[in-house]
DNA sequence: GACTTCGGCGCC
DNA sequence: AAATGGCGCCGAAGTC
């Protein structure tokens, strides 16, 4: 059973029984308090909700206390179809759909909140205007539904996107758990003490000072032109300064300079800054974004949780009696293409521990290069459109010996250079080419022209793997969740494209191991049904998440 | 002063 | 001859 939720002013809102279909079961139900209707269905029929968006309605319920084990999220659902159709980035509101289905004039989307504040008091909010309306949300569910029983494996990418809203709303309330401590510590050891104001911390400002020195003049090394200057100045022609450029020259200043970027970069993205803004109460709670990324990966909102560096992951600290699960999918993107491929060969492989071990008897060693290590640059390469240097001829003996493995791929990159869509397992589809792009690649056979088809057939041949690698991600997490909440308080506190953290009393640890490798196994079975390619996830059970690998 | 773009680098 | 995918964030520099 389905339940169509609106919310209305004042806490209240509108609760209809659907069937699956989207046809209404019984009459709208005014209810004075959306936080205590829904938390008493859901323990009496644990429906699938249906609403406008988890990230504004799921957000305040889970604020208030309130948990549900299945939705379905309007918008994003809405963002998925139109990709399907290929119309890519159209406003995505209930109101914009209900436009559409109508033939009326389709509202852009409201640009979301700037601060939290809005979303933390949705459901106090006394504004009528803010209030849905039930009508369309009903409406709306009912034609999305009806556009999903075509496409094969919509339903269960539906239902994965909408179960990761749920999920990165959960994750976001949770928190990371983060030791100030732990974090002011490493900052203090490399850096110096905090400095007051805006200035720099003295490592810096040491590194600064004889960077000076070793020039001869004064640059700030926060300056990639004025490096670029003094280094003309002392006899090196550089077009950027980027590490591995700086690398090559041999002047005292480079060794300053590469020490103070790498510092400069902890400083500036995760140094004080950083703790002050994100971290609060013992836990860092960035902002997910869903489908943020055209693949199906996830984006973040401030505080760059995506890019944590290493160095950084000491301060990630479980609580008092409480481990880390640290689980991340062993080389999960070659397996992707195996199981999608359906490549005999190259999926025997994939059915073992390390695949690119497992395919290292068809590559020779060199004196810089083991055959594991061919095999696995060939991959990427395959992949990732590469094709350069030693890898034209580990494409070659791939292209040898896993024909349908390189075909697939090949296929989806001569799809793209053609201007065509090309989908993952589930359904979620890439962008059109821009009018740009048409115009552009239409008209001439120049070099431009040229780089741009390129382009795009690099985008969708890696796209195909890099979002049948999302469906499966957000297909373990779906069930992986299912799973933690029979455990009780196991909870996931962070996932990252191949990655997820579950936080949990320490006893149950090694349950939610276990947890984790079955969810793997049936996502795999999910996605592929019967294949040989297995889906390992190496888990490590820690205080710290440094502790991992 | 507010805004955008660029160069660079962190993560997968 | 050269040709590697996807992001977010920072300070500097340029623009209005």
């Amino acid at each position: 059973m389905r339940i169509a939720v609106a919310v209305g002013p004042g806490g209240g809102g509108t609760l209809r029984p659907l069937a699956d279909d989207g046809t209404p079961l019984g009459d709208a139900e005014p209810v004075p308090s959306l936080v205590a209707a829904v938390a008493e269905r859901e323990r009496a029929d644990r429906p699938r909700w249906v609403w406008s968006s988890s990230a504004r309605v799921y957000r305040a319920l889970v604020e208030a206390g309130v948990r549900v084990g299945r939705c379905h999220d309007l918008e994003l659902i809405e963002s998925l179809l139109s990709g399907h159709d290929g119309r890519y980035g159209e406003p995505r509101s209930v109101a914009a759909a209900w436009a559409r289905l109508r033939g009326e004039p389709v509202p852009d989307d409201r640009p979301p909140p700037a601060e939290a504040g809005p979303q933390a008091s949705l459901f106090d909010d006394e504004d009528a205007d803010d209030a849905e309306d039930l009508g369309p949300i009903v409406a709306v569910h009912a034609e999305q539904q009806r556009r999903i029983a075509a496409l094969p494996g919509f339903a269960t990418l539906a239902a994965a996107e909408s179960a990761g809203a749920l999920i990165a709303a959960e994750m976001t309330h949770a928190g990371l758990p983060w030791s100030v401590a732990a974090h002011d510590a490493l900052l203090t050891e490399m850096l110096g003490p905090r400095p007051s104001g805006g200035l720099r911390p003295r490592r810096l400002q040491d590194l600064a000072d004889k960077i000076g020195t070793a020039f001869g003049r004064h640059v700030n090394p926060d300056s990639p032109a004025q490096i670029v200057k003094a280094l003309a100045a002392a006899g090196y022609q550089v077009k950027t300064t980027r590490a591995h450029v700086l690398k090559e020259i041999d002047h005292p200043a480079v060794p300053l300079l590469l020490e103070y970027k790498e510092l400069s970069r902890l400083h500036t993205a995760h140094g004080w800054a950083w703790l002050d803004t994100w971290v609060h109460d013992g836990r860092f709670r960035p902002e997910y974004v869903v489908g943020g990324v055209v693949s199906g990966r996830w984006a973040t909102n401030g505080g760059g949780a995506l890019q944590i560096p290493r160095v950084l992951r000491s301060a990630v600290v479980a609580d008092e009696g409480w481990s880390l699960v640290v689980a991340d999918a062993a080389q999960l993107e070659p397996r992707v293409l195996a199981a999608l491929a359906g490549d005999r060969a190259f999926a025997d492989a994939a059915a073992q521990g390390d695949l690119y071990a497992a395919l290292a008897d068809v590559f020779t060693p060199s004196a810089d290069l083991t055959a594991r290590d061919k095999a696995k640059l060939a991959l990427l390469s395959a992949m990732y459109g590469g094709g350069t240097g030693d890898a034209v001829q580990l494409l070659g003996v791939l292209k040898k010996r896993f024909p349908d493995a390189f075909d697939f791929v090949e296929a989806a990159a001569q799809a793209g250079e053609r201007g065509h869509l090309v989908r993952s397992r589930l359904g979620r589809t890439c962008p059109p080419p821009s009018g740009e792009w048409r115009e552009l690649t239409s008209t001439g056979d120049d070099t431009r022209s040229a780089s741009a088809v390129r382009s795009r057939g690099r985008f969708t041949r890696n796209f195909v793997v890099q979002a049948t690698a999302a469906d499966w991600a957000l297909t373990l997490m779906a069930r992986l969740r299912q799973r933690l909440t029979v455990l009780g308080d196991p909870h996931l506190v962070f996932f990252q494209h191949d990655e997820v953290i579950v936080h949990t009393p320490t006893p149950l640890a090694d349950e939610v191991v276990t947890a984790i490798e079955a969810s793997a196994k049936e996502a795999g079975d999910l996605l592929f049904g019967r294949t040989p390619v297995v889906f390992p996830m190496e888990s490590a059970i820690v205080q710290r998440y440094s502790d991992a690998k």
